[in-house]
DNA sequence: CTGAAAGCGCTTACAG
DNA sequence: CTGAAAGCGCTTACAG
């Protein structure tokens, strides 16, 4: 038998004795050399991965294996919070992060393949789009796999970790009802993503218990993005009766939003409130600082490596969805609406 | 001597005999156990280093080691940039990249230690001041080192990529006086960075050659972040004759003077110009969009893990110090200064 | 602290 | 194709 756990390490000595043949030619098929006939060397090679032998050096080598962080559009600041949050959970942990490769457009199968050879303990996808069959590759092969804010949800069974995105839609509409406004547009994310859909939902939320009234005319989709937001902007402003606060469903779609009201000779927050979704370090730096609903991005990096690593030790997690708290951040993009009559 | 390139890898008995010692004290102290005299041990040390004596199984061992990227300061989008270029290579080459622990604060000697025991390819380090005593560690270790955008240069033999700061900051000036602008203003980053240096070089260059004065109450320091270019843009804007445009040694440093602006009333570009450094994600959806200097961070990420690689392989880099091009980008954050008399 | 000697795990050259 | 034998690079236990 194979030694177990905790035993020292196989020698090539010891499978040659278990093989029955000599110390030399175990060598050669360790290595890869010729000068062994198939059926010893497929023999060898079976007793070799059974005792699980490694070339000398390697030995104590790699007592923590790698975490594997796939990155979806690496564009957006957001990402660069949770990469922190994981990063940092991972030094504390002695978990090595590795970047891998964007997973659209990756087979399942091929993925998974890789992430066995490396030996990564898991993998954390952030934002990304997975499908059914890399779900399913995943799954199979029993490799842990977290999501941050998870686009889709290829099956009730994913492991993610997200924000309180309905809670945080309603915060921030709130607090334009609180401030006066009565005629508030909402620009969503993406239409069919999840975390947008509760933003959303969570703003109609709030007008419905201001008693406000639901227009969809003012509800709109930016894909997350400044320049789609820029466009539905635009469109908003130029209503009959256009809106004198814009919830964004994301920090980028508010610049957007704002830049639109600046084309148009508008002022914010004088002549437009706008609260955007995601405290990215950008918020502050705008002009002026944007009032947003706050996710805790590092700490969701933080939440997914340490599930992934306890996914990878094999303990089922205590709920398969988290959603950390998010919070509003009332900066000055938000502002009383003008009184009628007087714009 | 050492064996030159090239040559079969130094053997503990050859250093034992350079030493004049037994291969088994020569083993003690390559293994840093105990029972040598601390002058037997400095000199095989030194001896080790010399020869460049490896463990063995780290030879040849592993075909795709990691490379380790340590970013100082995970706040700035800046550092997005970087890590997307850095990935991309480091996945065309077959290059793991694992992120690691921020520079500050670590001793070289650990530095070194966990480097090597994780058998990574090298470092490329992104922004960070980097003490002698870590430069000194990874020179006498022969771990190949890279840093992007240095902010010191413990040493001239520092193999860095950057970008030619002094270039961008003429054509930054140049391109605000070529708008008519007369009074301008320069926030730097550090005042001891040496990439900060070259871009006010280069603002100072645009001046002398347009045949304007060199005003030293025009130039501040901001150490390339918001709040204190936010101070600085405030001081400089209430100045008995206060600039008309502001060259900025950094997007965030852009953001913050043009916060001063808009506190003080004053708008963008109307009143103001502003030149920013970077061309971050964020230059574009700031209000009024941004004019910037690009600099190609993904560019210079890609060409330091290249670079890295190449050392590792045991190359030498053609030139220690790799500066890639930076462009002007002009967006709606510059106009021509208000005629005279008519602010 | 130092090193002669034994030993370990593996590789290599070569006789059968 | 196979393995006895020599050898390599290193480590370990121990005598001085």
């Amino acid at each position: 038998m194979a030694p177990g756990n905790g035993q020292a390490r196989a020698t090539l000595a010891a499978v040659a004795e278990a093989a029955g043949v000599s110390l030399p030619t175990v060598s050669k098929v360790a290595n890869g050399r010729e000068g062994v006939s198939p059926e010893t060397r497929e023999r060898v090679q079976r007793l070799l991965t059974e005792y699980a032998w490694t070339p000398p050096g390697t030995r104590g080598a790699a007592p923590d294996q790698a975490v594997e962080l796939v990155l979806d559009g690496l564009t957006s600041p957001y990402m660069l919070e949770v990469i922190r949050g994981v990063t940092e959970a991972g030094l504390q942990e002695g978990a090595d992060i590795v970047l891998g490769k964007p997973a659209e457009g990756r087979s399942g199968a091929t993925w998974v393949r890789d992430v066995t050879e490396k030996k990564r303990r898991g993998v954390i996808v952030v934002t990304s789009r997975l499908t059914m069959g890399q779900w399913r590759a995943f799954a199979r092969a029993r490799i842990p796999l977290v999501v941050i804010d998870p686009v889709n949800l290829p099956s009730p069974e994913l492991v993610s970790v997200g924000a309180t995105n309905w809670a945080g839609g309603l915060a921030g509409t709130e607090h334009l009802i609180g401030l006066g406004h009565r005629r508030i547009a909402a620009v969503g994310g993406r239409e069919d993503a999840v975390c947008s859909r509760a933003r959303v939902h969570g703003y109609r939320a709030a007008l419905d218990a201001a008693g406000l009234p639901f227009d969809p005319a003012l509800v709109g989709y930016g894909d997350f993005v400044y320049e789609p937001a820029y466009r539905v902007g635009l469109e908003l402003l130029a209503l009959g009766s256009p809106p004198t606060a814009i919830f964004a469903g994301s920090d980028l779609q508010a610049f957007g939003v704002i830049e639109a009201a600046r084309r148009l000779g508008l002022q914010v927050p004088r002549d437009l409130s706008v609260v955007g979704f995601d405290d990215l370090p950008a918020a502050r730096w705008a002009a002026p600082p944007l009032t947003t609903v706050r996710q805790p991005l590092a700490d969701m990096g933080r939440v997914a490596l340490r599930t992934l690593l306890r996914l990878a030790a094999g303990e089922e997690p205590d709920n398969r969805r988290v959603e950390l708290a998010t919070e509003l951040v009332v900066r000055e993009s938000t502002a009383p609406p003008m009184p009628v009559g007087t714009g």
